[in-house]
DNA sequence: TGCGCATATAATAATATGCTTATATACTAA
DNA sequence: TTAGTATATAAGCATATTATTATATGCGCA
């Protein structure tokens, strides 16, 4: 694999973002794709608002991309920002948290939009 | 490399942890061999309470190991600990710290301990 | 138009973080 | 023992972070 070289500056702050449970789950969950609101919501049970505020930090900090879709909105890994590098190997020594969302699926849960 | 899957309450803590930009650089330092405070004080241009402090967090994390040695306490990098695969491979993304302390030395302004 | 749903934003309160100053501890050497 | 140096710890304060509650926005559809 390439290696590439990432500002300290840069680094420490992308880092700080994933040193959360909440939004490192997140990135799990796009890590495979897109994924609407509502399914953050529903698999790390937490409050829309709350999800919604953790998700303005990523996007504000350039790590996932926002794409609305009718009444939904889907969240993606932006893979061409500076430190997508660094997000891509620790998401790769997570265990897959897609796991979750077919868990739900499989209890019949998933009543919601996706 | 070996594939090495962390729990992401763990990875979380850590990267919590590397999300700043104090405590990466130290770890930038001991990345290549054992520090004394006294190289991390003078590098950071930070007072030494804070840096003992800053030690302390990555001490009790795991992080980093300490050595006393006489009068002076060596940090190094604790590479046994769980989440040591996801900070080595930060700590390859990152610009080499040892610069810093080569560049102190070449000024002449390494007049203490180590 | 107006209603309902999905999502975002704002305001607030509780908690965590990081720095500073002051002090304690541990070691060395005289 | 005493003084000096290196480091750790404690207390206090300012700032940052996160969750909650309330409200706003944007879209689809009757």
């Amino acid at each position: 694999m390439e290696k590439t070289i990432i500002e300290l500056e840069n680094a420490a702050q992308t880092l700080k973002l994933l040193g959360d449970k909440t939004r490192l789950t997140i990135l799990g969950l796009v890590k495979d794709g897109e994924c609407c609101v509502c399914e953050f919501v529903e698999v790390l049970q937490m409050s829309q608002p709350s999800i919604s505020q953790h998700l303005r930090k990523l996007r504000d900090a350039g790590l996932v991309k926002e794409q609305r879709r009718g009444q939904w909105i889907f969240y993606s890994l932006n893979t061409s920002h500076t430190t997508y590098p660094i997000v891509q190997q620790i998401l790769e020594q997570i265990p897959d948290q897609k796991e979750k969302l077919r868990a739900l699926e499989d209890a019949g849960l998933r009543i919601q939009c996706c």
